[in-house]
DNA sequence: TAGATTGTTAATCGATTAACAATC
DNA sequence: TAGATTGTTAATCGATTAACAATC
């Protein structure tokens, strides 16, 4: 009973949604409220509820409180999962904000970088340590995912060592995809693609508008 | 002749590779070398550049020179592409600084914030202005995207603002998801929940593994 | 030639959507 | 009951991978 990735992503997003819906537990929401939350179709909801093992009522629709249960038994690891930042510049910064709000069972364990000047400062609540001390701090934190937030030019050795200490999972918001070995999930995040490729699809239903009109 | 989104995606990577690699115009790569650089099959990336409509040499590979030009006519627009960013914190910040150093054909047309104290303001070279000149700016600046960077309470209405004012690609980085009229693209990008998926696909293959273990 | 690579088709995989019986 | 919703199966869609003839 392994969860596709796509309803895994979903899930975490439903959650949210009911978060800020700030329902009551006995509350209840059908599938196509979620699904136009998320401008999704209703019986995808129903299908990621499923997988998630939530059951709803053929009249009422879910419970919210079974639902913020069990997404959170299917998402969350029980003393929630450690996880450690490498690169303190403006998007690291940005993301630990980011983490710090949410309240996702994420435990910041640490917030490395290599400027000695950045080292001993507080960054939104977390102390900024010397990347010279990840192994260490991965080893005694219980850390499973790492965020890396360096330039280009040092991902793919900070992950190396990050994967080294025990990571099983990275996120990667460098510039440059990072390789790693098998058993090591990343996810890559790559703002410049991103943008890119909004321009590009952008430019093409352009161009195809004009065709059809022609 | 549409791009497939992924295939999209892939080509602004295999450029950004290309670039960093600092090859000559007249320099060849194989597919199978640029699948390593992406942990990719070599077979989809002749897919790819297939579809870009770039043709290597069966026994040299792919000339670089050629590369470059066809993945900019597919990628770029001839005078570049008008971005606006609406919300100048860390984040908007941080995409700032990765736009104007990634050598991508994309105008920062305007950084705009809500927040007088900020309007003035120089961020990375861009002068920040006030969120209430939104549609004066998008409209004399050629805009087609905007990178919506504020906080989720005020995403919506500045969604709808943009795409009144004629904004036709989204990137929405806020924690929360928008609604477009049809014809509008709409990229998301979720940092809780890229997190919150790589923690619980890690927990998942480590269950697994144990089970396979036992 | 022999060997490696491209271009392209067919097979596979995964995810989404449509449809509908079962339920309340 | 009638009507709306869930749970689930079948159909569709899109993307990836495998395979291989054509080329150099």
């Amino acid at each position: 009973m392994r969860l596709p990735e796509k309803t895994v992503e979903r899930l975490s997003v439903y959650r949210r949604l009911l978060r800020l819906g700030r329902y009551s537990d006995d509350a209840c929401v059908y599938s196509h409220e979620l699904a136009a939350m998320v401008s999704g179709t209703a019986a995808q909801v129903r299908r990621d509820l499923m997988a998630a093992g939530v059951g709803g009522h053929s009249k009422r629709g879910y419970r919210v409180g079974d639902l913020m249960r069990e997404l959170g038994a299917v998402l969350d690891a029980r003393d929630g999962t450690g996880v450690v930042l490498v690169g303190v510049g403006d998007l690291g910064r940005a993301i630990l904000r980011f983490v710090k709000g949410c309240g996702a069972r994420l435990r910041i364990v640490a917030a490395l970088d290599s400027d000695p000047a950045k080292v001993g400062q507080l960054v939104h609540g977390y102390r900024c340590e010397s990347v010279s001390d990840l192994e260490v701090l991965v080893g005694v934190g219980g850390v499973d995912v790492a965020i890396i937030t360096t330039p280009a030019a040092a991902a793919q050795e900070v992950c190396d060592r990050l994967v080294r200490a025990g990571v099983r999972g990275v996120v990667n918001f460098s510039p440059t995809p990072i390789r790693v070995p098998d058993g090591v999930w990343v996810e890559r995040v790559d703002l410049i693609t991103v943008l890119e490729k909004v321009a590009c699809l952008v430019r093409q239903a352009a161009a195809e508008a004009v065709e059809v009109g022609a």
